[in-house]
RNA sequence: GUGGGUGUAGCUCAGCUGGCAGAGCACUGGGUUGUGAUCCCAGGUGUCGCGGGUUCAAGUCCCGUCACUCACCCCA
């Protein structure tokens, strides 16, 4: 652990940093395959009116009780850094009027989120997520596309060890009453003081609870499942069957239930066991009443939100190598400086030409600088030397198996593109 | 917000019931006056998280504090 920062400085708490590629290739295979299902990147703010968030994501969910980063603006105007993205894109279709052409409106997002809470694995005051919305159509065989988006992406991976979850969450035709059904039965358990409150605020939420002692007495507990509409119920059985037909595998979960206020038919989550005490790698459904609540026309959306931080974890725990640890394919190694001269020149002649190539710089013997260039992940050195130079050649080694062969100087770029053509 | 664990070299860590601060990796140079990944030799760094206390003597024991971390909670 780094706690003593050489500068002074340190990341603020909770927020991971990457370097190298990895990252970015979990990121960008999951938006591949957002984009293969024609959703068009929207980018959007990153902070937003604080209201948004209160009024869309719901005043009784931690999300929004406890876990936002709010402060005023030089303006006196109260903005939050966004905790999730469905608010946000719901806001943006809204205000653009992008309802009002083809539907369903189909847009994909990535970036950071923020969540002030206690940091441990899997879980950070920074989050990067990938999302998907579609918004406009109440079609079951959307709400399934949008799972095959993220079930593709996972696969893409290599991933197998996740599973996702699924429930219907119902609508506003029935659950009220079922709500109003299960508070009953909360209120005859013997449960202690905060989750009294919470069956009080958010009795669906006590469903999720996973201490052994409460979940005892939950054994009996009524189910949304046993009380959907009858168009809930159509809507759901439509969506399973669309999963069989896409080949995407699921467990039916009943005791689901999620965070954000908004959801209701569709409600999923991908998990995997790989992420320490998390969980979900992946989680989302359908909110039929988000426009409306936020001021826009009565149209039903449904999407995902995808945990990048949490997905490369699970990668790792799985083994898998998500991208080649090659930062370039030729390195040039120069003895003296005529011959670091003409590289530099060589070297971006390469690049031009779309070979990814790096030199050694600075000045270092033969042996650092060949050192350097086996650290690369190159698979080619373009060794140039002194008497290289005076007969107007360049020495090409094949760093895998340590052959070298003399090519022209004026030569080079076409020699290494045959080489690695090869 | 509530608990537990850990802070020693750039990184990963060892250091027993107090007695001269260590290893591996990485880095640099050499063995090879022009060849890496293997091998051999050499080289350097430490406010032992910080502050106090006990002691002839503290990395080690005690108190405090900060940081990191894991878990509860909640979620991506």
């Amino acid at each position: 652990m780094a706690e003593i920062p050489q500068g002074g400085f340190t990341a603020p708490k909770g927020i991971p940093e990457y370097v190298g590629p990895e990252f970015t290739a979990v990121r960008d295979t999951l938006v591949r395959e957002a984009d293969r299902a024609g959703y068009a990147h929207l980018e959007l703010p990153v902070f937003e009116d604080t209201a948004l968030y209160a009024r869309g994501v719901g005043e009784s969910t931690d999300v929004v009780s406890k876990e936002m980063y709010t402060f005023a603006d030089r303006g006196g105007r109260t903005v939050t850094l966004r905790p999730e993205g469905t608010a946000g894109v719901v806001r943006s279709v809204i205000e653009h009027g992008m309802d009002r052409g083809t539907l369903p409106v189909k847009l994909r997002y990535q970036g950071p989120f923020f969540r002030y809470e206690r940091p441990q694995a899997g879980r950070y005051r920074q989050l990067q997520q990938v999302g998907i919305e579609a918004i406009g159509v109440d079609d079951p065989a959307l709400d399934a596309e949008v799972l095959a988006v993220a079930d593709a992406g996972f696969r893409a991976l290599g991933l197998t060890g996740y599973r996702l979850e699924i429930t219907s969450l119902g609508d506003a035709t029935t659950r009220p009453a079922y709500r109003a059904e299960l508070q009953r039965f909360l209120e005859k358990l013997d449960l202690d003081e905060d989750t009294r409150e919470r069956a009080r605020i958010n009795p669906l939420r006590v469903l999720d609870d996973k201490r052994p002692e409460v979940r005892e007495q939950l054994a009996g507990a009524p189910l949304m499942v046993d009380h959907l509409s009858d168009e809930a119920a159509a809507h759901h059985r439509k969506v399973l069957g669309y999963l069989d037909d896409l080949g995407v595998a699921y467990t039916e979960n009943p005791w689901m239930v999620r965070g954000l206020d908004y959801y209701t038919k569709t409600t999923f989550e991908f998990v995997h066991p790989g992420l320490g005490s998390q969980s979900g790698i992946g989680g989302g459904g359908r909110y039929d009443g988000l426009m409306a609540e936020l001021g826009g026309p009565a149209l039903s959306g449904v999407g995902f939100g995808i945990g990048v931080d949490r997905t490369l974890m699970a990668c790792h725990a799985e083994g898998l190598e998500v991208a080649p640890a090659r930062r370039v394919e030729v390195f040039g190694v120069p003895l003296g400086e005529a011959a670091r001269d003409r590289l530099v020149g060589i070297v971006g002649q390469l690049r031009r030409g779309g070979i990814r190539a790096d030199l050694a710089y600075g000045g270092r013997g033969l042996k650092g600088a060949m050192k350097a260039a086996d650290r690369s992940g190159a698979r080619y050195a373009l060794v140039l030397g002194e008497r290289d130079l005076d007969g107007g050649v360049v020495q090409l080694k094949d760093l895998s198996d340590g052959s070298q062969t003399e090519v022209p100087l004026d030569g080079a770029v076409a020699a290494v593109d045959r080489a690695l053509g090869s």
